[in-house]
DNA sequence: AGGAATACTTAGAAACCACCTA
DNA sequence: TAGGTGGTTTCTAAGTATTCCT
């Protein structure tokens, strides 16, 4: 792994002894960006960190029996459940408004995990689902959670959250202090998979303590197993930058706690992810010649790779890794789309040689997309469909290790992924050059931001389902607009008036008051402009989300540019979360800086 | 070579919370 | 002062990519 030079310029030694004062003093404090400059280079043996100490995860809380009030009822008669089977009861019994328990493949999973919780009695009693009653449990857990909403801020429960956090939020990484991003271990409950899960609704396990392994420094205070339980396993891996890790189990995937995003660790490798995206595009023309090339390519490999490498770059298409059957929802990517996914048109709408792509991506978000290519590609298309039925690989020559060899041949570092993050990057540069116009003023230039944003997130397919309350606070803020525009056609009649007056009588007084009333207008226009840049902003939006994008994909030391460039407050841009995330971009970018 | 295991990033939904307004 | 609203935070699933193992 490339390890990045942390030689930063002329502030360095003062920001070193402030914190080694600071730290001094204090012991420990919580890190910014700005204290990782002065600190020895890193080490090159692939190592993460040197020393690692924290106080292990915070695990979830015991099952509580329901009182005896809140009944079970089967086929009608009530019936008391063994704490084991009731505590996966009642985790049905909390999603019961959720149209997610109505699912067929939910009520099986859950009724067949749910059964081998049962005591050999209960088993034979209760065989069918649709003969269970769940309600009194759920208007239970209704009323609990509307009790919890009522009580106040300074609530006991609160204090524990805020002690816990204290407790195990942090962690000491080489001198530092840092935040922890998931402390908690994650609670028994029942499974709920994105889109059409063949999963969905078995039982997820509670872990226990002999299900984890901690990661931390040999020479630190071990995080201490709850009484009378032990670890799975304590290791000292430096080589990861992991804390503790267990194996979950409806897909036996290992699951791990890490640090923040604002974390050194963190920001560096973010930084890095950057860096190989700007790299590529020093290169991308290149890489662009080379696959028009292969399109022609006498191999049916070469070609297929050239036409997928097409895809991603051009569409911004994840890789495509392949998945197992049965074990997840029926999503794809590049690599892995099949001939029914696409439709060719020689010609379609006035345009020649379109690609429709119609496919469920990760997260079961549908990508839709019809798109004119170039006749080559069409032409490749259509060979590699040829003799195929429609749940046949299209690129049946080709997967995402293949892909990324032949990548890592054409630039150092290059993956599939980096594409997209060079192609929302570039996007996002350029859009930002074309929309902001420099005599807007500050809503008008953060609608042209968010405008810039919107553009990658459309590009890199970010959806969001509309808000349930959508139509209502769009009509709400109509009735705003509405009655601001009365404002002011008010306000711009007093103006009038104020200068009649004015001609009538040349008096000082009069002069001030149709001042005051023409700021009073200037006032309101410009209330009313804001609103209106809001509605158009909100309207565009409504099934965009630019979270991700904003938080994966842009290099933030674009934004600090723009933001500097135009004197907007970076607050306007990022919110504190992302300012401590992006801390490094903040410090490092200038107003001219290129991506 | 190819599949399994591992580590880490990316993702949208839900929960939470601060603020406003009727 | 409740109740709505919109931004923020939390949660954890679902990807990518590399490494390990046979």
């Amino acid at each position: 792994m490339k390890i990045f030079s942390f030689s930063c310029h002329v502030l360095t030694n003062h920001i070193c002894n402030l914190c080694i004062n600071h730290f001094l003093l204090t012991n420990l404090h919580y890190c910014t960006w700005l204290d990782y400059r002065w600190e020895e280079e890193r080490a090159t043996d692939g190592s993460k960190w040197s020393f690692l100490e924290h106080k292990g995860p915070v695990m979830a809380a015991p099952y509580e029996p329901l009182p005896s009030n809140v009944r079970f009822f089967y086929d009608g008669k009530q019936m008391k459940l063994s704490p084991e089977a009731e505590e996966v009861a009642t985790f049905f019994a909390k999603m019961l408004d959720h149209e997610y328990t109505t699912k067929d493949t939910f009520q099986k999973n859950f009724f067949k995990d749910w059964r081998k919780e049962m005591a050999s009695e209960e088993k034979s009693k209760i065989t069918d689902l649709k003969k269970c009653n769940f309600n009194e449990m759920g208007e239970y857990f209704k009323a609990q959670s509307e009790a919890r909403k009522a009580m106040t801020k300074d609530d006991k429960l609160v204090m524990e959250n805020e002690r816990l956090l204290q407790e195990y939020g942090f962690c000491i990484m080489d001198n530092h202090k840092e935040r922890i991003a998931n402390f908690r271990i994650e609670p028994p409950g029942l499974f709920r998979g994105r889109g059409d899960h063949p999963k969905m609704g078995m039982l997820k396990r509670r872990i226990r303590p002999e299900d984890i392994i901690i990661n931390c420094s040999k020479g630190s205070k071990h995080p201490k197993p709850p009484p009378g339980t032990k670890w799975k396993e304590v290791r000292h891996d430096n080589k990861v930058t992991w804390l503790v890790s267990w194996t979950e189990n409806i897909q036996g995937a290992i699951k791990y706690i890490m640090l923040n995003p604002s974390s050194r660790i963190k920001g560096e490798k973010d930084w890095q992810k950057y860096e190989t995206a700007r790299n590529l595009k020093k290169c991308v023309e290149r890489l662009r010649n080379q696959y028009r090339e292969d399109w022609k390519s006498k191999e049916m490999r070469i070609r297929q790779r050239a036409v997928a490498l097409y895809f991603i770059d051009k569409l911004a298409l994840r890789a495509g890794n392949e998945k197992e059957e049965g074990e997840s929802a029926d999503t794809v990517g590049c690599c892995s789309l099949r001939v029914e996914h696409i439709n060719l048109y020689p010609e379609k709408d006035g345009q020649d040689f379109v690609v429709e792509f119609d496919f469920l991506g990760k997260d079961s978000i549908r990508y839709y997309n019809k798109v004119p290519v170039e006749k080559r590609v069409f032409k490749n298309l259509q060979l590699f469909m040829e003799n195929k039925q429609p749940e046949d690989d299209l690129f049946d020559r080709l997967n995402t290790s293949i892909l990324n060899k032949h990548l890592q041949e054409l630039m150092d570092d290059l993956t599939a992924k980096v594409f997209r993050t060079y192609n929302a990057s570039i996007t996002l540069q350029q859009q930002l050059k074309e929309l902001t116009s420099p005599d807007e003023n500050l809503p008008a230039k953060i609608l042209s931001y968010n405008r810039a944003n919107r553009a990658v997130a459309i590009l890199c397919n970010h959806q969001r389902a509309q808000p349930k309350t959508f139509e209502k606070s769009m009509q709400n803020l109509q009735t705003k607009i509405d009655a601001k525009k009365d404002q002011l056609s008010d306000a711009k009649r007093d103006v009038k008036s104020a200068k009649a007056d004015l001609k009538v009588r040349r008096d000082e007084k009069f002069k001030k008051a149709v001042e005051t009333k023409k700021k009073a207008v200037e006032r309101l226009e410009e209330q009313l402009m804001k609103l209106e840049v809001q509605a158009t902003d909100r309207e565009e939006n409504k099934q965009i989300a630019l979270g991700t994008s904003k938080l994966n994909y842009l290099d933030p030391r674009i934004s600090v540019a723009w933001c500097k460039k135009w004197g907007i407050p970076i607050e306007k841009i990022y919110n504190k979360t992302q300012r401590e995330k992006f801390a490094w971009a903040i410090d490092m970018a200038e107003d001219d800086y290129e991506f």
